[in-house]
DNA sequence: CAACGCTTGTGAATTTGTGCACAAGCGGCC
DNA sequence: GGCCGCTTGTGCACAAATTCACAAGCGTTG
């Protein structure tokens, strides 16, 4: 008794938050309305992409004339599930999880930080912008207190399996991993991990190979 | 009269690093040889994927057997260019370009911070670990002494594009972007981006439908 | 030295994603 | 009201990536 299902791609849904950034930018222009061939350029895309792409979520655009910017950000938005703020705790109190609390873009962009935590007690109560750091052992109840749905890992790889069962066992279901430690968690949670050096190394590859790709015929 | 050109996919690149590192951790323990089936678990991926993916670098696998820990790890860092390490300079003392700078995980796999940059002067000259902030105007004059050729920018969305030039006319060939701004390059330059709000709204979207996933027949 | 268990390497099938090209349709203009 | 320019939405062909399934081949054991 499931209606249509509609199931939108991976690679599409990877895409709409940049469609929803540049939309943003747009907004705080005068521009009410914007071509798919506009948006693709701001979004780093191709047109023909971008059409196929939103046509998944829907007919939002107008033939001849191209999308309300405003209400395409609101749909965008409406499926990614920003329409409020996600509270998120950020766990690893380091150097990457301090830039990761003060960083702007998070608040602006749908995500409000609950708390700070960390599992060395020496860290604990001295603030990080506007929050002061807690004891990890504290997880479980900011966690039921404010509805946390996603956690974030900035620790060391050693520590980021303990820190991903902890998270699991509070019942956050969606975790961003910062750490190069790959995680295993329970069907159910979801993992998205960035790896700063990873990223690099494919650089690397390229920049290590790019006479290669110019030979040719 | 170009040889073979192993054209090696980009998805198959971009799992390289995992690979790379999971080897790593292996040549900690005592392990000599892994399966692909082991290998799979550690890096986070499947065993077919990971026979494959190997097969694109040549035969360097034993059947019967497994690869030898020490001996693809060599291959899989050689292909992707990390005999030695890459001088990379950070652009955006920030938060985020402190972290960065004091992430260790870059130089254990292959690289080494050439230099710290801002463009605010009163950043000059304090200390973060163990370089001190230079101006921006000094770019050119360090990515000749020191050869860099890959360039981080941590700098705010709006000073994004401007670094990015200024990068390109230094002569700097791969930037790793982790402002939000999609920055346009010349053709020649690899341009990677980390945008750590996309990532959460990612994960955003798969918990807000996650029910939706569960219906089915 | 033959048989066996184990693991790689890879063709082939399948799934997923991309890009083209054009019909459909809106809005303005004469 | 009909024509025209412009931009969406999408069917289709192609390309890339994934997964399956199995033959090839190594090493060990009796």
């Amino acid at each position: 008794m499931s209606k249509d299902v509609r199931r939108i791609p991976d690679a599409t849904i990877a895409r709409l938050p940049r469609y929803h950034r540049a939309l943003l930018e747009l907004v705080a222009t005068k521009a009410s309305t914007v071509s798919s061939d506009e948006l693709a350029d701001l979004a780093g895309f191709n047109a023909a992409k971008v059409r196929k792409d939103l046509s998944y979520l829907g007919t939002y655009g107008t033939r001849g004339v191209g999308y309300d910017v405003d209400n395409l950000r609101r749909q965008i938005g409406r499926e990614l599930g920003l329409t409020e703020s996600w509270p998120v705790v950020i766990v690893g109190i380091g150097n990457l999880g301090r830039a990761l609390a003060t960083y702007s873009g998070f608040a602006t962009r749908g995500f409000r930080i609950a708390a700070l935590l960390d599992a060395d007690p020496s860290k604990a109560g001295s603030p990080v912008g506007s929050l002061a750091v807690r004891p990890t052992s504290e997880l479980v109840a900011i966690v039921e207190a404010e509805q946390v749905a996603i956690g974030i890992i900035a620790t060391p790889g050693a520590a980021a399996q303990d820190v991903a069962d902890q998270l699991v066992a509070a019942g956050v279901k969606s975790i961003l991993n910062f750490s190069p430690a790959v995680l295993s968690v329970p069907d159910g949670v979801a993992v998205r991990g960035v790896d700063l050096a990873v990223e690099l190394q494919v650089l690397s590859y390229y920049q290590h190979h790019r006479d290669d790709l110019v030979v040719s015929a």
